[in-house]
DNA sequence: TTCTAAATCGAAAACGTTTTCGAAATCACC
DNA sequence: GGTGATTTCGAAAACGTTTTCGATTTAGAA
């Protein structure tokens, strides 16, 4: 019921707080006896430090926050993983909040992690946020962040990414190797930085090539909670450029969308058209055919921003001068079924 | 850089922090005139109070921890996301821990949480767990712990699970009044209640409508993060009998799996063997043919199990007492293509 | 025995709030 | 101008630790 504390330990050995502090805490000016002493009754009491009391008298609360834009689903789900078991590792814990695509929220959430007085924050930020004042100001605070995936180049911090173009611009250049040759895009919306970067390096993939690049070839599927849109932008395209070959899909999940279009409409894939996808996720192994897709490394992703994030907490305590780095995962295509014929 | 704090305004105004505290508080003892200065300075400091320090006098966190025993995938991720709005609504934050199904690290887990002071925690239970006294020791120190999907009938909590035998028993009646006869059942493995129950409603189903229950039709699947055991023991089963018309999968995932090895091997679905999942994942829309289920409300679990742990909170905290409630929740078969021929 | 150095301990301040309780100031009223 | 009631404020304790620094005791050396 009632948890013991310094204190209870104190008067049941008749000795001082102070010297039961320093005794579980291992300073040396305790003598081996009286240590012994109050570790044995500090068992049998079993006594547990009180964290509050410890956080505010060291000014630290060996927590760190979160904020992720979306549902935590496909992508988020392996970040999350990858965040959780670094930070227990470490021996963190992570309060997770979600700003649902909302700049308000998001802005708002930080400001209460700060609040919470948590060591510091892993943010992907919304699609919404193109001021960037509340980061800052965490930072200026003394709350290191470090932003993943969704981020923004001209915060100054630490950030982990993949290489969003590169990738984009490594699958519509395989697809172009692989002989294809009308190769549409199904874009994000026009904000996020990963969707204009994708299509970026779609665009730049097709004129490195020697395609010529037309506009008419992207649609836009901005909903990313379902495979809807996918789906009626496939039947879309197919009435109005029926002779596309190729599609490069921005997320996993529209790719499906197309696919289980195709596969409803006896458009054979890869043969009539292939389609390339983007992330990996789970259910892209699950689709027929099978889903070639882009590696998106979301489990590491959440491993290195926890422990870039923990470094500088570190250095921020010792007063050392915090490097900010920008990690650059390595991602790699999965070749399946849906392009190869 | 420095935040600022009550002492800081105070002494701007040349009064005391009580009177700031009180004043920012709404205490009825401070004049109009000095609550509207203090509001205002305090508004342009921009103070916020130090949460660890307020945590500390209250005694209280506005926090809640999470347990739970498998990585954030699926069906718990839709928990989550139930979890994490309404305890945002409720002005809560949450810290989430994931046990592995490791009965030691869930103990040390919740030890944890109690140290940091959450106001309460929300757990599942890992399939290891056989000894509560943990639990119990949480609920004996005032934090109040409600159980949640995986749970354990003997501690004295709340709980908010689905009926998993009744679920099953639907799920195979529904099987048999289509007119199927020989109906198979892959489960998972001996420990977890939910494996038992839905093994023992798929039992009685076939008792309740007279045919004779096989243990040699009975197949365990205790892979929870692959397909692999759906797909092998659909293999296994069609070897040792070929004749069955029906499969009931103890989840989505080794549906899938079945369904998946069908495929390849040229057996028709549903036509020749039916295939029943379980949990409504994302995915069994996206297999074709797109798998019937059992809808597994986890947003609602998430929502309604935060909701009764925040009540209980506010109960312990007015010292009135608190009723424990085990709130069932129902659910619903979704008929899809791989029972409907 | 006396002096110095080392070993061992504890008082007290501090972290930033909240809240109780009493003091001071103001007001109303005769 | 005196009395009592009301309004407004602030000192201080408390939440449970950690850590500084000085005090006391013990050991060692002469």
């Amino acid at each position: 019921m009632n948890d013991t504390k310094l204190i209870d330990i104190a008067s049941a050995l008749g000795i001082s707080v102070t010297t039961v502090s320093k005794a579980l805490k291992g300073y040396t000016d305790i003598s081996k006896s009286t240590r012994a002493k109050v570790i044995e009754m500090a068992e049998s009491m079993n006594y547990m430090p009180n964290s509050v009391a410890v956080n505010l008298r060291t000014n630290e609360t060996k927590t760190i926050g979160v904020i992720i834009p979306a549902t935590v689903h496909h992508f988020f789900s392996s970040v999350l993983n990858g965040i959780l078991e670094e930070a227990e590792k470490r021996g963190y814990l992570v309060i997770i909040l979600q700003s649902n695509e909302k700049y308000e929220m998001e802005k708002k959430q930080l400001a209460l992690l700060i609040q919470k007085r948590v060591d510091g924050v892993l943010m992907s930020l919304s699609n919404e946020t193109d001021d960037f004042s509340h980061i800052n100001d965490a930072i200026r605070k003394n709350t290191p962040v470090v932003l993943f995936d969704k981020i923004a180049k001209r915060v100054d911090c630490s950030k982990v990414v993949i290489n969003d173009a590169k990738a984009a611009f490594d699958a519509v250049s395989y697809l172009i190797n692989k002989g294809y040759k009308k190769i549409a895009h199904f874009r994000g919306s026009y904000v996020p930085q990963n969707s204009i970067d994708r299509f970026l390096g779609y665009k730049r993939a097709l004129e490195a090539h020697g395609i010529e690049y037309d506009s008419k070839l992207v649609y836009v599927c901005d909903n990313n909670t379902d495979f809807e849109d996918g789906y009626e932008n496939a039947q879309k395209i197919m009435t109005e450029h029926p002779d596309i070959d190729a599609i490069f899909a921005i997320t996993d999940l529209v790719a499906i969308g197309i696919i289980k279009y195709f596969n409803e409409a006896g458009i054979k894939t890869p043969d009539q058209v292939a389609v390339f996808g983007f992330s990996n996720w789970f259910m892209s192994t699950v689709i027929s055919p099978k889903l070639t897709t882009i590696d998106q490394p979301g489990f590491e992703m959440g491993h290195t921003a926890v422990s870039i994030l923990i470094d500088e907490i570190a250095d921020i305590k010792e007063h050392r001068k915090v490097e900010h780095q920008i990690i650059e995962l390595p991602t790699r295509i999965i070749e399946r079924e849906s392009t190869v014929k």
